[in-house]
DNA sequence: TTAAAGTTTCACTAATTTCTGAAACTTTAA
DNA sequence: TTAAAGTTTCAGAAATTAGTGAAACTTTAA
């Protein structure tokens, strides 16, 4: 199977992009082939396409798998497994963002809980606990938006995406009208 | 200066943490350092409490001066440069999302848009097409609520984050309230 | 203008990560 | 039960990335 020279500039690009939402470049094309491709691809199929070994293929398609990010499927006769996408890009994209808090957030998380119940040595402690207790606080709130955004339907996330846009506004303008003494929650509406 | 063991282990984690926010584990640890740090640090005592040299602490300042993260402070009758940490930890989170936004997100809108333009030579490439479509879609989202962060102010953007959490639950039952005829979904095959 | 103090660069080395290919293992049709 | 087809693992090779330290460069007080 030959890849065009289009969808290889892109499989190519999404290996480079791999790299940065947390897998190789291999696994990143591999993700964008099976993404891309029309039909589910077996190992041989993407080892040939890509032209990687078949155990570099083999470790790829693990690696994805524990991403959820594929599904499998069988054709009768043939023993080959086939992969092929997970749901939508915006459902895979949201397995990853769980993944990866789960993989980034959580670690320094438990961390920075573990350190804050220490009593501080000394003033440069005492200093560093507070802003410790900065990036506790916001990667806490980082971590309630994602368990959020977890239990929303596809639709829902789908509205709240193109939302958000025109929220920012809204909280400016609000922000302008309240008192410095309030800053804590907005009047809920009666 | 010798950093105690909550510090240091502060420190390390960070380091750590650094490659998964798009820079390396010294440069991170360099972060880590600067952002828990009572008062500001020479690149001297960033060596020597990291114990790193001399030359890879100026390769780390560098790059965190380009991710924006560093202020500098001048003691008269004192030719070094002392670093301390750019603003608070919620306007630092904002610079790298702002930063990773330009690095990793707005290459890859230029590859789709480019590549979106093109005549589909095949039914693969025009599936890979459709695709291709679906993340531009969600990285154009994606991009316009980072532009959008940009404009926010610090208040306004603490308001979103902790109001963020309530939201999905209204979005929820406002979905339940609208016509299947706005549902952009395809009808499953039946 | 000089030299001491400070900073940056860069060629090289070290460490880490990724990839290969062959061998071991598993499955199933006959 | 066997052997052919398919899959997985893993030790080591290759490639990439990070880090060192010495030399070159810059700045400024005297």
């Amino acid at each position: 199977m030959k890849m065009t020279p289009m969808i290889e500039s892109f499989v190519l690009h999404f290996g480079e992009m791999g790299s940065h939402w947390g897998f190789n470049r291999t696994v990143g094309q591999i993700c964008g082939l099976i993404v891309v491709s029309e039909n589910p691809l077996s190992a041989n199929e993407i080892a040939d396409a890509l032209n990687i070994s078949r155990g570099n293929v083999s470790m790829g398609i693990k690696e994805l798998q524990s991403w959820r990010l594929l599904q499998v499927k069988h054709i009768p006769g043939d023993r080959k497994d086939y992969y092929f996408a997970a749901g939508t890009i915006l459902e895979m994209a949201r397995r990853v963002m769980i993944e990866r808090k789960r993989r980034e957030i959580d670690p320094t998380l438990t961390l920075l809980r573990d350190t804050l119940i220490e009593e501080p040595l000394n003033s440069n402690e005492a200093h560093a606990q507070q802003k410790m207790r900065e990036i506790h606080d916001l990667l806490e709130t980082a971590s309630q938006w994602s368990d959020e955004i977890q239990t929303l339907s596809t639709e829902s996330l789908q509205t709240l995406l193109k939302l958000g846009v025109g929220v920012g506004k809204v909280l400016e303008f609000a922000d302008k009208f309240r008192t410095p003494k309030f800053t804590e929650e907005p009047e809920p509406p009666s």
